[in-house]
DNA sequence: CGGACAAGCTGA
DNA sequence: CAGCTTGTCCGG
């Protein structure tokens, strides 16, 4: 019936929220507890009910009840992608005597003898009764610790909140090298809890910036809180780090070594990204990037996203899952507080979390200042890539200069060579190419004449230049040299400026001034959160150059100069894109206003003729467009449930649920 | 997933 | 009918 799914699936769906609450603690420390041999317990929340295993009951006579009560048994997922289903197994008599059965505990990993061969796997349940039917084997070995119980519990959830298999999941959650007992002082046992973690002085005075220890205040409150660019969330992982352990969720690795050895200056215990897990396992302040949502956490008492904006906090290997969500989920089931910082909130932030800024003064402070250069007043037969005023800006910053020229795009912009329009639609969201002597929408919604629609003229020019050509034009117009760097090369010394891809954004320590040569490349990106990404990235030039208050400085250069985006950075108020994206997601129903998934693969259309039979009217099907379908329902609850009961085929089959480009 | 086994095809 | 491919089922 439904084979893809099976046994397993009881992991898959235990999304409940009442039955999820108490699951912090409740079975997964055996393995640092204590000696009593958990059965009885380990069983309490069984969330698929009668499916497999307890039909024992009726059956079974004789002797067999009576194996059935002394021998432990465990249910095991094997670490196959493909099998995704459950098995059970005898726990060895000689595991009683040598005290491997106390560390046996859900999440353990374990090898297993199946169909021949031995294979890895992880312990989903102890103490289940043994299918009267099926003779045991025995488990044979017990390799080492794995993802506490909580964890492989909301590895279930997220399997279901992002059509995904449960193994994935625990792959994500379980240690890099074998562990076999926690690292360092602390234990979960050590239960004398709740007092303050110690801490130096040093934060003192400047803690009243952040309003950091009030963000923590209320149990299970989730707070979206607005900082300026030049703010990397130092303080708030401070006040987090003080209520207790914390897991502290950043971008990148190299923001994550800067938070953790900041905290560790304060005297934090801190375990950083997936090295840490034993030390994370024994209770520690948890520090890192996406997967650190995943480290064991026995006493998580606060959650903090840094960044929560990036893009890098989404998995972008199916499933597609989002750090900002689990860790949402993960916080939500113990009742901690979570704030979720970001100078640029997405919607999904502002929907979760109440807002919570700075002040107008402040974050204005914090913002660089913003130089606007209209290209559209340039001299129209000058092709350049600079308009009239960068030669004097490059020239009056009082230090390093970066000059981003995006290129990632593939899309082509026209503009009038007459008033220097841009070619788009009518309503002046998509950009037009040329295609058959007309003009053409990128997504196909529109065609017309090739004529200008601000000023008439029929000649229209391509804009586009690489980043070599434009460092010797840039060097050109400077009088000075240039640097270059790109995705995989970095060639510059001590030039003052720099130019590059985004990549130039990542490289440079700290500048004065950072240049966006040609912002309409990313304002007219064709993707359905282009003016997010793009506000994104301003905002991460305006850290790189710093706040107005410290002389930082951006250099916008477009033909957009009333765009959404350009003012919010203009005027350090990034709910002006916010207000405007609302609007325009809430009439479309896109996320987080709505669920989508994109189905792709060779078992697509298998997959999609298997969707259309169940016949959700809540969800809808769109496609093939490009070798893909589009899904998409008013929430996510009949879009995943509908994804979840539908069999898979044999086939390779890829789902991304709220992708990141559709 | 990978092994076992059954059913179907081919060549002599 | 051996020898091979293809498909389906199953593992605890």
């Amino acid at each position: 019936m439904r084979p893809a799914l099976g046994a397993s699936h009881n992991l898959s769906v235990n999304r409940d929220r009442s039955a999820q609450l108490p699951s912090h603690g409740v079975q997964g420390h055996l393995w640092v507890e204590g000696p009593s041999a958990e059965e009885p317990t380990a069983r309490g929340e069984d969330p698929a009910g009668p499916e497999e295993g307890s039909s024992a009951l009726g059956e079974a006579d004789s002797g067999r009840a009576e194996d059935a009560a002394q021998v432990l048994v465990v249910r095991v997922l094997p670490d196959v992608v493909r099998l995704d289903k459950t098995f059970d197994y005898a726990v060895p008599d000689s595991w009683q005597a040598d005290g491997r059965a106390e560390r046996l505990a859900v999440g353990s990993i374990v090898r297993i003898t199946l169909g021949g061969r031995r294979l890895r796997g992880w312990v989903t349940e102890v103490g289940v009764d043994p299918r009267p039917d099926v003779e045991l084997q025995p488990l044979a070995k017990l390799t080492g610790m794995g993802p506490p119980a909580d964890v492989v519990s909301l590895a279930g959830w997220a399997a279901w909140r992002w059509a995904g298999r449960t193994v994935h999941l625990l792959r994500a959650a379980s240690p890099p090298r074998v562990v076999t007992r926690p690292a360092g002082a602390r234990t979960v046992a050590g239960e004398h809890d709740s007092s303050p973690q110690p801490y130096g002085q040093g934060g003192g005075q400047e803690r009243r910036q952040v309003a950091g220890d009030g963000l923590f205040d209320r149990p299970g409150s989730v707070t979206t809180l607005r900082c300026p660019p030049a703010d990397d969330g130092t303080e708030v992982a401070r006040a987090a780090a003080r209520r207790g352990d914390s897991l502290i969720v950043v971008p990148t690795p190299a923001h994550a070594r800067r938070i953790a050895a900041d905290l560790r200056s304060q005297g934090v215990r801190v375990a950083l990204g997936f090295d840490g897990w034993a030390t994370a396992a024994a209770g520690a302040t948890v520090v890192g990037t996406r997967t650190a949502v995943w480290l064991p956490m026995p006493r998580l008492a606060a959650v903090v996203v840094l960044d929560e904006h990036s893009e890098a906090l989404q998995s972008e290997q199916s499933p597609t899952w989002h750090a900002r969500e689990v860790v949402l989920e993960r916080a939500r089931r113990v009742g901690a507080p979570a704030v979720l910082v970001s100078p640029v909130p997405t919607l999904e932030a502002l929907e979760a979390g109440e807002l919570t800024t700075l002040g107008r003064a402040t974050e204005r402070e914090g913002w660089p200042a913003v130089d606007v250069l209209d290209r559209r007043l340039d001299d129209p037969v000058r092709s350049g890539l600079f308009a009239e005023g960068l030669r004097d800006r490059l020239a009056s910053a009082q230090g390093r200069v970066a000059v981003v020229l995006n290129r990632k795009g593939r899309a082509r912009l026209l503009a009038c060579k007459a008033c220097g329009e841009l070619a788009r639609t009518s309503d002046g969201r998509v950009p037009m190419r040329l295609a058959d002597e007309e003009l053409v929408a990128a997504d196909g919604s529109e065609r017309r004449p090739v004529v200008c629609a601000a000023c008439g003229s029929t000649v229209l020019r391509n804009l586009r230049m690489g980043v070599t050509r434009a460092r010797e034009e840039l060097a050109a117009l400077a009088g000075e040299p240039v640097g270059e760097v790109t995705a995989d090369s970095d060639r510059f010394g001590d030039e003052r400026i720099v130019i590059g891809t985004e990549a130039v954004l990542w490289r440079l320590p700290s500048v004065a001034a950072v240049v966006f040569l040609d912002f309409d490349q990313e304002l007219l990106a064709p993707r359905q959160r282009a003016s997010e990404q793009a506000l994104a990235l301003l905002a991460r030039g305006a850290r790189l150059a710093g706040g107005r208050r410290d002389g930082g400085r951006l250099v916008v250069q477009t033909r957009q100069p009333d765009h959404p985006v350009v003012q919010a950075a203009v005027l350090a108020d990034p709910s002006i894109v916010a207000t405007a994206e609302r609007e325009q997601r809430r009439a479309l129903a896109l996320p987080p206003y709505g669920a989508q998934a994109k189905v792709s693969g060779a078992g697509a259309e298998t997959f999609i003729a298997a969707l259309r039979a169940a016949a959700d009217t809540a969800v809808g099907i769109r496609g093939p467009v490009g070798g893909h379908f589009l899904l998409r329902a008013p929430s996510h609850e009949p879009l995943l449930d509908l994804l979840a009961r539908t069999p898979r085929p044999a086939e390779r089959l890829r789902v991304e649920v709220d992708p990141l480009r559709v």
